[in-house]
DNA sequence: TAATATTGTAATATTTTGTTAATATTTATA
DNA sequence: TATAAATATTAACAAAATATTACAATATTA
């Protein structure tokens, strides 16, 4: 999924290179001219990362940026701060306001786009990583690996989540509507057969008679159960 | 690796001198002459120690002192404060917004190497010195060398950063960004494709089997284990 | 300074995976 | 048992991820 990135400017012209820029890169971008539709953009949309042009006429930037910091909603949002001047005392501020990283006119947009991906992946929270036991069957998040009794077992990302999933949800039933939801990821449309498929195919990866974990509910869908 | 300090001091023969003083005491130095390109320096490079004139022009000294504290990225590089008043009042203050250390005007180039190697024994534990196996492979960090068995093995810095990070955190995968984190460094912009080519050339550089240690961990990453 | 090594990137090749559709099999029940 | 419905299996293809190669830029060394 695409990361969403609000760009804060008040000339149009420097607006448009930099989401132009963003968009040939694979980004998605959301544009705001003053603070007030920042603000609000920020408040309907779930904003990845900000780019917040330092010069905004009247302090704004670093009110928007305090503002930010203060909401524990918005606390989490890298910005970066682009500043025209590359004056001491405007970095010093911009960084004490708040601002993850900062990058002085002129730019290259590779060096943007540089710093905005690694802003991003900074930014991007850690999974579930609990180790879990069901059967005899072991899943360790952490090294992704998955044992059946003694012997490693390889899944594919899919059938991995798709057995993370079950293991940490066992003793229930769910639909392929649901599975698919819960375990691609909403908003993705993909055929309900696509989970029998990877059922088969988790069930195919085990050794032993572990499959035997995953059942079928005609009907209704599956389930991992003793 | 030599350690590197980051000289801030306005008067460039002063500045000039304390380089000099410390180049051919073995450190590695950079210069800078306003906070501006202090703080550039420090972002773009991972500083070991600075050394900070007090007396910059308007109160920059203790800005940049109180800058780097706040952010959890440079709060622990250690500062020696240089002093050129021995007025009590500085000092106090020089210590209260952060610096670890601070020496007065004129101070012998003898003195000033000491306290920077003291100050550097203290923010560097010699943790990462042990000589690491697993499997046939035996990295001496030390030395600098690899052994595959009994053979050695010749790796750029690169690779050895990386073998020598995916030994001591074996069996566990880690992202392409993450390894960018923990293995580059966190103030650098590279590509993630670049961790491939890595572990390519780690790889290739074995000349036994042991390649068979630094696993693929399809949409997830790599990870070192048997 | 020249020579060498190292690094990051881009372009290309290869492999693996995900999806789908077609077909087979099983199950429920009329 | 015959039939419909649900699920399983197979195979083909497209898409995605990773591996490899080549090269230019940078840093290091002699």
């Amino acid at each position: 999924m695409a990361a969403k990135i609000l760009i804060i400017e008040d000339e149009l012209a420097v607006r448009e290179m930099l989401s132009f820029t963003l968009k040939s890169t694979g980004f998605n971008t959301l544009e705001a001219g003053d603070s007030e539709s920042a603000i609000d953009l920020i408040r309907k949309h779930n904003i990845d990362l900000i780019l917040l042009d330092w010069m905004l006429p009247g302090k704004a930037g670093i009110e928007i940026s305090r503002v930010l910091r203060a909401s524990s909603e918005t606390k989490s949002i890298p910005i970066i701060m682009l500043t025209a001047k590359s004056e001491e005392s405007d970095k010093i501020l911009g960084l004490e306001s708040g601002a993850d990283d900062y990058i002085t006119k002129p730019f290259s947009p590779k060096e943007l786009v540089a710093r905005i991906k690694a802003l991003l992946r900074r930014s991007a929270p850690q999974a579930d990583m609990e180790i879990v036991n069901y059967g005899n069957i072991t899943l360790n998040p952490m090294t992704h690996k998955v044992k059946d009794g003694d012997e490693n077992i390889n899944l594919g990302p899919t059938e991995f989540k798709l057995l993370h999933f079950f293991m940490t949800h066992p003793e229930r039933v769910y639909s392929r509507a649901q599975l698919l939801d819960l375990v691609w990821g909403r908003n993705i449309y993909v055929e309900e057969r696509t989970v029998d498929v990877h059922i088969l195919r988790l069930r195919q990866s085990f050794n032993s008679d572990a499959s035997k974990y995953i059942q079928t509910v005609r009907g209704s869908g599956y389930r991992y159960s003793e």
